[in-house]
DNA sequence: CAACTAGGTCACTAGGTCAG
DNA sequence: CTGACCTAGTGACCTAGTTG
């Protein structure tokens, strides 16, 4: 009867669950993670349990890891619109309302924002006013604080949690902000407080095309508008571009998660594209991928800015948040 | 071998299966809702997921749409008279029993009383007293109550049952009335404790003839007692005449289930008459199936009615069942 | 007897429960 | 949190009855 092993816990076992063949307690084990019945997820042993196969410690996060390397995948009909949307909402909310009213306890570096620890905001006093460079690195790191709050990062581990983080906070953050200027109306973006996002230094670089500044302000903004994209759709989308297998850095593990949350997003968003457009759903789904697109080369017109800060004005003090960030972009 | 695909799910298939191309697996799913095996079918998709050809998930409700909309249809075979006489007047007599004991657990409106959900129902105090207006809600909840436990009910998308109770409560509330006063061997009808059908502000209406109230109060009773009709007949009538495929706003699937079920009461009303009646049958059926013209008659004049009671006493404060009951009858 | 179909059986899996 | 055990839905396969 037993014609295999558990591909998880290598005991007998003949039984296929969720895709791979385990026995009932890895199966049961899997259920509950994925279903965000038991969240917490940590590794006493460096995350190097699954490294050694005779181990006879495996902590939850490297029996996770096992599963998903066995190719585990979780059953798309549970992940539908109505469980999905509220929680992203909510998510989105948290996070425009603590960019708007909050700032850091303390001076975060790149690293400590990109880790696994979670940061602390305090309310940020009336008399209090940022400058750009503030605005941006309060941006990333909201961002990067609402990224390590998706049920899917949970399951990381943490160094590939870093590297989802790095590769993803940025597009993240240009995404979500367009798409909340758009829904306020506006043409072009902005930080809080009507704070122009590109900084005053800017101003005095002679090779500084106003067509750089239309690119970054109202491009992503516009397309947005002409596409008449709703919250739905967005929130959808801007999962889609997150979960990026081919993050930088990050494991085959990671990636085969990543890979996985991407696929079941873009899944609901085909099917929301269906009930809502019909026969034109598979055009609504093109338009609104092509997106991507547009991020990123927003995301290299700030590349190109940086270098010409950075020539043109080479004095700046970064902020230790923004220094780390574009010791990262740069890299590339 | 595959000349074709399931119309169901699209696979490759070459096999008949109730009336339509279908696969192996959507017959037993079939046959398995049909024969209650399976009765609960509820849908997350917001019951379209058989809007999208190309959808991956299915639920079992909108499964089931495609069926019916593909012409599946039952073997009349184990729908015969001794398998549907039972349940029938098993929730025949527990309607009765909870109009004559219970009251609602609260003030249902109209739209709740014909939605999905289920209503609560209390023991009513014995010093409680009902006047004509409240008897006339409560019957008309007992009525949607009851027909909600139809098994086809369980069957309809929650805009098909909605369109369908909505149309059908009133019909089957007058007819049973009928049925049972008549089978009390009174000739008119009336409310439990001897309540008047017709509420006391109708008696000061001057254009309001006799010929109307006589109408209302025995014409159907008398009818059903120069037939002789048994209870048997009344039970399989009243389905015929419930599973109108032509209800206002309900979809072609759900048009096609119930012509489908209309059908099959039918043909058992038939085989009942032959079996009692041998070269009279015939006649008999049609007899009995006239009734339909009288419950008809009936309703337009309690539409008649109730737009008199409108115009001479304009002030009456109806209960929010009724006035959604009366609103929805005037539409027509 | 060969092709076909209604209905039965059963191994299999997703998900729930509950004692430890 | 764990995992043995339970339940319900599923569909491949089987059987018996029908028809040309």
């Amino acid at each position: 009867m037993t014609l295999g092993k558990c591909e998880i816990c290598h005991k007998d076992c003949s039984l296929f669950n969720y895709g791979a063949q385990c026995c009932n307690a890895c199966k049961m084990f899997f259920r509950r993670v994925i279903s965000y019945k038991t969240p917490l997820l940590t590794c006493d042993n460096n995350e190097k349990c699954f490294e050694s196969p005779n181990q006879n410690t495996e902590c939850r996060l490297c029996r996770f890891q096992n599963c998903i390397t066995a190719g585990m995948i979780q059953n798309q009909e549970k992940f539908n619109l109505s469980n999905v949307f509220p929680s992203l909402l909510q998510l989105e909310n948290h996070k425009r309302f603590i960019l708007e009213n909050c700032q850091p306890s303390r001076d975060f570096t790149f690293e400590e924002a990109t880790s696994v620890r979670t940061m602390d905001f305090v309310l940020k006093p009336l008399d209090v006013t940022f400058d750009s460079f503030d605005w941006e690195a309060m941006t990333q790191i909201t961002t990067t604080d609402y990224l390590k709050k998706l049920n899917f990062s949970k399951m990381l581990t943490s160094a590939d949690l870093k590297a989802f983080l790095k590769s993803s906070y940025l597009d993240c953050a240009l995404f979500s902000t367009a798409m909340h200027y758009y829904s306020m109306k506006s043409g072009i973006i902005y930080f809080p407080e009507g704070i122009d996002v590109l900084p005053k230094e800017t101003r005095v670089i002679s090779a500084f095309k106003p067509e750089f500044e239309i690119g970054i302000k109202s491009r992503l903004i516009g397309r947005l508008a002409e596409l008449k994209v709703t919250n739905e759709e967005f929130l959808l989308l801007n999962m889609i571009f997150i979960c990026n297998p081919a993050a930088r850095n990050i494991s085959k593990t990671g990636s085969l998660l990543l890979a996985n949350y991407q696929q079941m997003y873009s899944n609901l968003l085909l099917k929301h594209c269906q009930v809502n457009y019909q026969q034109q759903a598979p055009t609504r789904f093109t338009d609104l991928l092509s997106l991507c697109h547009l991020v990123a080369q927003t995301k290299r017109d700030i590349c190109n800015i940086v270098l010409l800060l950075q020539f043109y004005q080479p004095g700046i003090k970064w902020k230790a948040m923004l220094k780390g960030a574009i010791e990262y972009l740069l890299e590339n």
